[in-house]
DNA sequence: ACCTGAACACCGTTCAAGT
DNA sequence: ACCTGAACACCGTTCAAGT
């Protein structure tokens, strides 16, 4: 069998590696898969894996990158949606992923890379909120029904609500987008 | 030097080892603090720290515990508080243990332990903010807004905010918990 | 009952060496 | 450039043995 110099392209071997790793996280959560079953998984030396990544968590960086694409891909064909039924499709289709979520915020404190993907996923969302906020109003109050928007929707992901709940959790949180200035103090009180 | 049967209750020892562990979790985290450094610190061999505990997600929630009981102790006096206060100083009381947060919320899928005692935590605070729902309304809309204030503030805990938007957060958290019912679109519907 | 010494199986990562 | 064999320092945990 070959040994090293495959004829497949980095790209792609790169991309079987984030595959395996992918399945694993998934299936079984971060901690619980070693490099070394990873590599198995992969057919290559648990040492193959560093030379394409620096460390476990660059890993999962690829592995998140990887399913936000997905997911911003297929969210397209929904944009014009109510709002309520694109964060209840969101949830949802975070859901089978959630130990994902709560791994990277986990490690946002340990590691760079993950701390600074992580912050480039909330800046994504943030601006898919923003341009939801149909009243114009000050960047701070902006900022906040942002904030708690996103949270809400963080929260339903990682945590077990039922099905009325998590429908409602949703309707909540994009009334709240719509009307947010109407129901902003400050901004209601000068019409 | 006296090697076991140590005159010290068994109850005290075991609060030394929660309090280093405490320490060591929240100043280097939970994954970067092994059972051996933990051990160091408290002045014990690592195999003693198993006697105590069944395993680190037990020191793990032992510790959390340590934290929620000394957060509620000290809630306790803010309890007439405008709700919106009592938020923001809930937000900065955690900010210093969000590690602790997110570490909590990664190991619920490992850990019955840790499941257990998050779902407790929750249940705890679900309840102080069902008090504070004034108008009464259907049960799966107050499951919703209390889902939504838990998650705003979990997110704000664990998330950079600077001061301002963590302000309008806990602002818009309060006002929701007050509003809700006039803001129900079927309880506004039918008044 | 309480604690230790010594070991176990494994972990993420590195490095010199191969092609 | 790409991959491996072998090793490194360490991890959480266990267990027989001590007092």
């Amino acid at each position: 069998m070959p040994r090293n110099r495959r004829p497949v392209p980095k790209e792609q071997r790169r991309d079987e590696l984030v595959a395996a790793a992918a399945e694993l996280f998934v299936l079984d959560g971060y901690e619980a898969t070693s490099m070394s079953r990873l590599a198995k998984q992969a057919e290559v030396t648990p040492n193959t894996l560093y030379w394409y990544f620096r460390d476990k968590d660059e890993l999962l960086v690829a592995v998140a990158e990887r399913y936000l694409r997905a997911l911003l891909h297929e969210h397209a064909s929904l944009a014009d949606r109510p709002l309520a039924e694109q964060f209840l499709w969101l949830v949802e289709r975070l859901r089978p992923v959630r130990h994902l979520v709560s791994t990277v915020h986990s490690r946002v404190a340990v590691s760079d890379a993950v701390r600074s993907w992580h912050d480039s996923f909330h800046r994504t969302f943030e601006e898919i909120f923003e341009r939801r906020l149909t009243s114009p109003f000050a960047a701070e109050h902006r900022a906040g029904e942002v904030a708690a928007a996103t949270f809400a929707l963080e929260g339903a992901i990682t945590h077990d609500l039922d099905d009325t709940t998590t429908r409602r959790l949703c309707e909540i949180t994009a009334d709240r987008l719509h009307h947010a200035a109407a129901l902003n103090p400050a901004t209601s009180a000068n019409p």
